[in-house]
RNA sequence: GCACCCAUAGCUCAGCUGGAUAGAGCGCUGCCCUCCGAAGGCAGAGGCCGUAGGUUCGAAUCCUACUGGGUGCACCA
């Protein structure tokens, strides 16, 4: 139940009843008109910009047109008041048992209340993290896994129908140096002095693939060539890698449902045939590139290439897709994968990149507008830098000094659910402030902890409630009489009411930093009603020896935990019970 | 040189895909627990929404040009 959807839904029928009536000109273009709440509570709970939006197509005064919309609304039996005001808004005053509806409603759908139809089952899918499988996850792809991660379940919520999805980056020359190090790290194993030459990967973490190849192999492979061993090297630290990374996200609960692999792309003709159909769509040619204005390379050569008419859909450069010696560039394979997910169906699709890959935006834009014939869409997220702190100090992180920060790291000193929720607290192309010491802050300027300590403080009345031998079930609470709610009730009801609203906007926008934000407010109208039963006890929660006087008013509470709960599985945090 | 992202209170940031008098936290000042969890709440002070134009009933939001910061820029993924 969305209430301002269906309070929109009135207002546009009263404009269809004007135009039939003759008030209005028929076949006006009603979509822009909004149901919003207003900046100020002053003006009421819900106003709508109909009279502005239609006075200039109807050829009208906005006020006439408020004037005559107001009293139609009024006929509108969950409408106390309609008014005309400031150049032609409409402010709606709601009859107060609106609010106990909603709440009530809230109740009887938990977790489900504020699932939105939006979606309409299209299919999306979002790709996120594919970090190199070279070596463990480490804090910069924390937050672009938490953003996947919590993105993917928005629209979930949203009534998309959401794949998650991993792309294996273990094609290119990056993995022959990752069998070059598990190799180093496999003489070792052997009792040999390893040789980490510069630009092999000097990590620990390759010491026990190092080891498990030596049980695999013996001492087989020792003073063979390189062309005896690499090939099956490749494909064995890959997968050892990809293990690791899987326990990785496993520790920040993240769950990918298809891991691709951009090796599988090769020597099955998949890459040839995205590329054919970009020829066939006359989209292919040789050619050479403008060199780039400016300071030029120190090597720059003009040569002959083949190219992608990127140009043709935004972009400012014709990308190569084969190097000089005929093999691919690493765009091909990332076209011939996109193909793949046009391929299986995909409506949209969705890709979280780093900040620093916002240069390779338009391109794989260009590639999927041109593949999909602009049947499909690219939405491609950047997460910004994450800027470590310890102590308030910034904290520089380095391989060669060996502070080099893990995911793992960051999980186990502030847990699962903290990370989670901080890393959502920024939308995702600002920068992020991690500070160890702050997330784990127990007081209001931690958001993490203001929502988690929400919901415990109503969970703690729920088991006061309980000890009183009182049944405060879900179900029991949504038989409580809500209808008559006080003043002081209302701003946390009208809250809970925004939050289906509040789903849609931000699975529009794909931002579920909105959530967490939500949340907050949410949390924030729910720790002032508590402390106004500080000074009128009649508020509080609980009230002694009058069981039905307590439902009433716990419903509201625990209706808020319910949103809280919900939001919260969206960004895929646990929500307390307690706070120790 | 070009492209993309960013610019909002002293600090860190929201701002509902164009709405009314621009919000929150921190910090500062003053209040509120014999009483459901004060790990909270209330009140006050604090703003030319980077600058200049444009679009319109209406702009922090959209467009253009500047200024300042970040990122990237042919055969690296």
């Amino acid at each position: 139940m969305n209430l301002f959807a269906e309070m929109r839904a009135v207002v546009i029928a009263a404009l269809e009843t004007m135009s039939t009536e003759g008030t209005l000109p028929k076949g006006l273009d009603l979509s822009n008109v909004t149901v919003e709440p207003p900046r100020d509570p002053a003006h009421g709970d819900m106003a709508t910009n109909a009279a502005m939006v239609l006075a200039k197509p109807a050829g009208l005064k906005p006020r006439d047109i408020a004037d005559k919309l107001s009293h139609a609304l009024m006929a509108e039996p969950r409408i106390d008041l309609a008014e005309v005001a400031g150049p032609g808004f409409i402010n709606m005053r709601l009859a107060a048992s609106v609010w106990g509806m909603v709440a009530h409603d809230a109740l009887k759908q938990g977790r489900d209340f504020g699932r939105a139809a939006l979606g309409h089952g299209i299919k999306v899918n979002v790709e996120y993290v594919s970090a190199n499988p070279t070596g463990p996850m480490h804090v910069g792809h924390t937050r672009g896994a938490v953003f996947g991660d919590a993105l993917a379940s928005l629209l979930d919520f949203a009534g998309y129908d959401v794949t998650r999805e991993y792309y294996i980056n273990d094609g290119g020359a990056q993995v022959d140096v990752l069998a070059r190090s598990a190799y180093e790290r496999y003489r070792e194993a052997n009792g040999l002095e390893p040789e980490i030459r510069e630009g092999l990967y000097p990590g620990d973490y390759l010491i026990p693939v190092g080891a498990a190849l030596k049980e695999k192999y013996g001492d087989s492979l020792i003073d063979k060539p390189e062309s005896e061993w690499l090939a099956d090297l490749r494909v064995f630290s890959t997968e050892k890698m990809m293990d690791l990374i899987r326990d990785d996200l496993a520790l920040l609960g993240v769950e990918m449902d298809v891991f691709y692999s951009e090796k599988s792309l090769y020597g099955t003709g998949r890459i040839e045939a995205a590329l054919k159909r970009l020829d066939d769509l006359g989209l292919v040619y040789r050619g050479t590139l403008e060199p780039p204005k400016g300071k030029l390379p120190d090597d720059w050569e003009e040569r002959e290439q083949t190219l992608f008419k990127s140009t043709q859909f935004g972009d400012d450069q014709d990308r190569p897709v084969k190097k000089s010696d005929g093999s691919w560039t690493y765009f091909a394979p990332d076209i011939a994968y996109h193909w793949t997910k046009v391929e299986r169906g995909f409506d949209q699709l969705i890709d979280v990149f780093g900040a620093d890959h916002g240069g390779y935006v338009k391109r794989m834009k260009a590639a999927v507008s041109a593949l999909s014939e602009n049947r499909v869409s690219l939405d491609v997220k950047l997460i910004q830098l994450v800027k470590l702190f310890k102590n308030g100090e910034p904290f520089k992180m380095s391989k060669r000094a060996g502070t080099f920060v893990t995911l793992r790291d960051v999980v186990e000193q502030a847990g699962a659910d903290v990370t989670r929720f901080h890393m959502l607290t920024r939308k995702n192309d600002a920068p992020l402030d991690f500070d160890f010491a702050k997330v784990l802050e127990q007081s209001k300027d931690n958001p993490v902890f203001y929502v988690q300590y929400a919901h415990a403080r109503v969970c703690s009345v729920l088991r006061k409630s309980g000890e009183a031998g009182w049944d405060m079930s879900d179900a029991r609470l949504a038989q409580a009489d809500i209808s008559h709610l006080h003043p002081a009730q209302l701003p946390l009801a009208k809250k809970i009411a925004e939050w289906p609203r509040l789903v849609e906007i931000a699975a529009r926008a794909n931002e579920p930093h909105r959530i967490a934000f939500f949340l907050y407010d949410l949390a924030s109208e729910l720790h002032t009603l508590w402390n106004r039963g500080n000074d009128d006890h009649s508020l509080r929660f609980i009230q002694d020896d009058n069981e039905a006087a307590s439902a009433s008013r716990i419903a509201l509470a625990r209706a808020a935990t319910v949103v809280i709960s919900a939001g919260l599985g969206i960004l895929g945090v646990t929500p307390a019970e307690e706070m120790r």
